[in-house]
DNA sequence: CGGATTTGACCTGCGC
DNA sequence: GCGCAGGTCAAATCCG
């Protein structure tokens, strides 16, 4: 432990060298952006007090920019007259939402790639007014919250987001609170698939279905349902962020069926073609190259026979490469007009909870950022910081150079930083990143300590209707957060090992940044501390 | 004792 | 109509 602790400060060491020069080269980029700005008067003045007015802002939405302030009015008609109009709930629907407003400034900093527009050309023009173009609406969790719960109204149904990702715990923490009611073997697989309901708000029709991939019992499928009509945990933005993103590519019709998407964080799918969507960009691949052996198109992983299933695997296990990827699973008899159909039902993903946990979505290593957290600017520069790190690591692990997901070797680390910057594709990893990051620290400032981090009602720690999952924003309450709760997947995962953690590579962890395993219920001198150190 | 989980029964959609 | 499979219900059971 003593060793690894030493590494472990080494790594940060050089982690935070390569912050540095990251924050470095970012400062100068806003400072000319900035001067750019006032060089140019009236575009330069809205752009200016739209920057200002974000900057109170983190009106999340994946893909959509919005330029024009009328319009926007324009789309609060809309969407306020659709609230109630059931027909535009039909369709295609994302499991968890997470709503970015990149800030207008994206053009100006690592937001950028996050508020990319370019997914929407393919679309209907109808979708484009009725997807909730991002509303200047002060960051405050009230406001938020109804926003974010309005806005859910206007995603499509039906679509489902499948997350592969190698977990020991039962099910994955995904922030959200859920109740197992049923049990089934399913056909083709006789690991039993589990249902559960989201009791987060006793109506939430969103359902999870969790079953463990045969041929890889380390790999769990959580496959996604429906539309939160609450306000999300943060924790559950953060995996809302990823799944919406990958649903997104499913209802844009950008991809046929049988092909896989890769999220494409480095350097790999030679073959792929670029797809940029929703502001992230995505590499379409060969299916018949890069599909996971264990990939079985009518298998578990899309048990609906109605319902077009996109698939993101964060195992790390595509039989060629390492990286994570979105397949798309669509079924046989889906209709590409019908898709488009439920194109035109608003994507928007909303990221407002105010009692939330930053957490790492990912095969995540928890970072180990804990300065404080600004606003405006600072903030998003921070939480690009603290994405890019969470991504720097992921990247590292991805490479193959987190054996046994342990350690950074510091010449890896260099050259990754080389690769990182060069490659082209970083910023579509990025984008996921931040967008994990950001959504995840959509209440900074406001959160509040609470203690179970487990949503899963069948983790073993109870929870009670009601007593909703709250989490502390470590980056905000950096030294006094206690620890040791379980939070999922990721301290199941590691309170069952030994303190050593030879966790696996591609292990999905759910974590905050700074302190994974945040809770106020218990204060623990435990292994956990040693196991939290290391991991930090 | 209250709430979550288990599990067999039941419902529904689809293909033949 | 029938059988199959996925999905859901709800009584029984478990658990803290």
């Amino acid at each position: 432990m003593g060793e690894v602790r030493e590494e472990n400060q080494r790594l940060k060491m050089y982690l935070d060298r390569a912050m540095k020069d990251y924050q470095k080269l970012q400062m100068q980029f806003y400072d000319t952006v900035k001067q750019e700005a006032k060089l140019s008067p009236p575009a330069a003045h809205a752009d200016n007090q739209s920057e200002t007015e974000e900057s109170e802002l983190i009106s999340l939405s994946l893909g959509r920019s919005s330029s024009d302030q009328s319009k926007k009015e324009e789309k609060m008609k809309i969407l306020s007259k659709d609230t109630d109009n059931e027909e535009l709930k039909k369709g295609l629907t994302l499991a968890l939402d997470c709503k970015f407003e990149a800030s207008k400034t994206s053009h100006s900093g690592s937001m950028q790639i996050i508020s990319t527009d370019d997914s929407s050309e393919d679309q209907p023009k109808e979708e484009t007014d009725e997807t909730c173009r991002p509303n200047k609406i002060p960051k405050t969790m009230v406001s938020i919250g109804e926003d974010e719960v309005s806005q859910q109204h206007h995603v499509v149904k039906k679509a489902r987001v499948s997350v592969r990702a190698r977990c020991d715990a039962p099910t994955m923490n995904d922030g959200c609170q859920w109740r197992k009611y049923g049990q089934k073997i399913a056909k083709g697989n006789p690991c039993p698939r589990a249902y559960y309901r989201c009791t987060v708000a006793p109506s939430c029709p969103v359902r999870k279905q969790v079953q463990r991939c045969f041929e890889d019992m380390s790999i769990l499928i959580t496959t996604y349902e429906g539309t939160h009509n609450h306000p999300l945990p943060l924790a559950a933005t953060a995996i809302a962020s990823t799944t919406s993103a990958a649903a997104s590519m499913l209802i844009s019709g950008s991809t046929t069926s049988g092909q896989v998407l890769h999220l494409s964080p480095i350097s790999s799918a030679a073959t792929s073609t670029p797809t940029s969507l929703n502001g992230l960009n995505f590499y379409l691949s060969d299916n018949s190259r890069l599909r996971p052996p264990y990939y079985l198109p009518n298998s578990s992983i899309a048990p609906s026979h109605s319902c077009p299933t996109i698939t993101l695997d964060l195992t790390g296990s595509s039989s060629s490469s390492s990286q994570p990827h979105f397949s798309r699973i669509l079924p046989s008899n889906f209709n590409p007009q019908s898709q488009t159909l439920m194109s035109s039902t608003n994507l928007s993903f909303s990221s407002s909870e105010t009692n939330s946990m930053p957490v790492s979505w990912g095969n995540g290593i928890l970072n180990s950022t804990t300065q404080p957290y600004n606003k405006n600017y600072a903030t998003h520069f921070n939480l690009a910081r603290q994405a890019e790190e969470n991504f720097y690591k992921n990247y590292m692990k991805k490479n193959g150079n987190m054996v046994n997901g342990q350690q950074y070797l510091p010449d890896t680390i260099a050259a990754a930083t080389k690769a990182i910057t060069s490659d082209p594709n970083f910023q579509s990893a990025l984008a996921a990143a931040l967008t994990s990051i950001i959504s995840s620290n959509n209440g900074i400032g406001s959160n509040v300590v609470h203690g179970n981090q487990s949503g899963e009602t069948n983790f073993g720690q109870k929870m009670r209707l009601g007593e909703q999952t709250q989490v502390i924003n470590s980056a905000a309450y950096p030294s006094s957060t206690p620890k040791g709760s379980n939070i999922g997947c990721a301290s199941s995962y590691l309170n069952n090992r030994p303190a050593s953690t030879n966790s696996q590579p591609g292990s999905l962890v759910f974590l905050p940044p700074s302190l994974p395993f945040a809770t106020s219920k218990s204060s623990s001198s435990s292994p956990s501390d040693h196991r939290e150190a290391h991991i930090n």
